[in-house]
DNA sequence: TCCGATGTACTCATTCCGAGTATAAACTGG
DNA sequence: CCAGTTTATACTCGGAATGAGTACATCGGA
């Protein structure tokens, strides 16, 4: 991004999936989010936004929202010191793109969400980093039952279920707690890029199960397992095979294109392809209200 | 709020429900949402909101949310001419208090949701304004099966079902048809705040469902009854009293207080307060995805 | 004392969802 | 070419949640 006098910054979380892995597109390796300063000369924050990541990539972004505006003192609160731009305006976005080769020099890097938040994957098995999580939050609750209560919600501890969607809040409380510094729970970040990233994995956790979002995600044609290892990749979840194909087709959301998958190991699979003009779309029912009848 | 040079503007939404209406503050008799500039002496964007409403108001705010960041030219699309602060941005919040009596000086004014979307209250029948827009909607479609097909989905025309979430898409499909303007459709607002108070009132009644934020704009106790009249008034829909009791106590959101409602008609009812350190509460049951054991 | 209004407890059918089973069609290595 | 592995696809079945409606209780007031 050209340099300039500006009001306010913009912050891209880019995502895509390949082989199987959520990934987000990272500068000076892995250590910061892609962001530069608002230009005057587009028309709209987005449209600003979309420009410069279409320099960058080389790839049209698919689809794009905002996440959260912070003021400069939200930012970082370890340091309480002003800076020089001190009040300044950060607008942080996510992206989602097909591809990830980048066109760029060399230096934009696709890295795994998973590298920075390793006790989010839990579609093999609980990972041994959660584990040691728990344990050090166990501690730092000790005797304060709303401790207590909020790690145990967060982190399915107990009986309680984890809740895919809760990055954020997971991260937040990491921090209060003073775990996130430790390099064996995961990649560091610049400033407080690792928490706008988690910010944006929790939107998209969110969005993908009642928005047809994932299709962004996808290729032009692909096969019901492709598309659910896709879903499985962001969601951290290993998803039950028969009962997904049964969603996907009760949504309506895809059409047979004719053609088979050239084997993928197995027995060849159907490819499908999104139905466009679907604007109507919810992914799944959606939460109800006990409506009255007429 | 103080005015100075700065580098950010506010606006807020806030709502109160009273006598069975979802109420928005505004000024300059009922023209304009509150707002003034980011006042960087306080610590965030948070904070700096939270303060002024509550000197503007006397009382706290109960939740606060961010709803959308504006740069000036994504603001009036109509007038394509460049002002004196082209580049400012605007940031949105939308806000729950419990009480709507102002404390300033009388310029406050706490407006109807439904004075300046009148086609949006549907708990009595579907209002005439509504039909009339649909009629009109229908021209504007003309020959055109994808505006036909927006039109049907997001005003409910024909087999679609009325979705009470979609207040913003339907004002900008209105904005787009050239029909806001018309003054037998809602009370107008200065600039887009009209547009403001949209994404907030969509986001108020996507979020009743999978949040307890309801419990924000209730008194300290409440009847069923009560409770359900202003879930009524948010989404602009009537509800099945059994029902929705059903899932109320489902939710296990709310205990007696063992004290009974003075007759307010009929049969004295139960007086219940929300649970408070009730943090991993969710008023439905929320999409869910087709999870795999183990 | 009856009526209207509200409060509260049920029933019943349908749909949705989690879980599991069975079979089909490819490839692989011996 | 046969056995085993991998993927694809079609079912079944029970339980939970949802939509719709009924029955009855208890108040104030005409």
């Amino acid at each position: 991004m050209p340099t300039g006098l500006a009001p306010a910054e913009l912050i891209a979380v880019l995502a895509a999936v390949t082989d199987d892995q959520p990934r987000v597109m990272t500068l000076r390796g892995g250590e910061a989010l892609p962001s530069g300063p608002f230009e005057t000369s587009h028309r709209s924050l987005q449209q600003s936004l979309r420009a410069w990541i279409e320099r960058q990539t080389g790839h049209p972004v698919g689809y794009l929202e905002q996440l959260y505006t912070f003021a400069d003192k939200d930012r970082d609160p370890r340091s309480g010191e002003l800076t020089e731009e001190a009040g300044r305006i950060s607008i942080s976005y996510l992206g989602l793109v097909r591809e990830q080769d980048a066109a760029g020099i060399g230096r934009p890097a696709w890295y795994s969400w998973y590298s920075f938040f390793p006790w989010e994957d839990h579609r093999d098995r609980v990972p041994d980093e959660l584990v040691e999580i728990t344990d050090r939050l166990g501690v730092w609750a000790q005797d304060d039952p709303v401790r207590h209560q909020r790690v145990d919600y967060l982190f399915g501890v107990g009986d309680k279920a984890w809740n895919e969607e809760l990055v954020l809040q997971r991260y937040e409380l990491m921090y209060e707690a003073g775990l996130v510094d430790a390099p064996q729970f995961g990649r560091p970040m610049q400033g407080d890029n690792r928490r706008i990233l988690a910010t944006g994995i929790s939107r998209l956790r969110a969005k993908i199960k009642y928005s047809p979002v994932v299709f962004e995600l996808m290729p032009e044609s692909f096969t019901l397992l492709q598309l659910q290892r896709t879903v499985e990749a962001l969601s951290g979840l290993r998803l039950h095979k028969p009962n997904f194909r049964r969603q996907i087709d009760q949504q309506n959301l895809i059409e047979d294109t004719g053609e088979m998958s050239s084997g993928t190991g197995g027995r060849p699979a159907r490819l499908f392809r999104f139905r466009t003009a679907i604007l109507e779309a919810r992914m799944l029912s959606g939460a109800r209200l006990p409506l009255s009848r007429s």
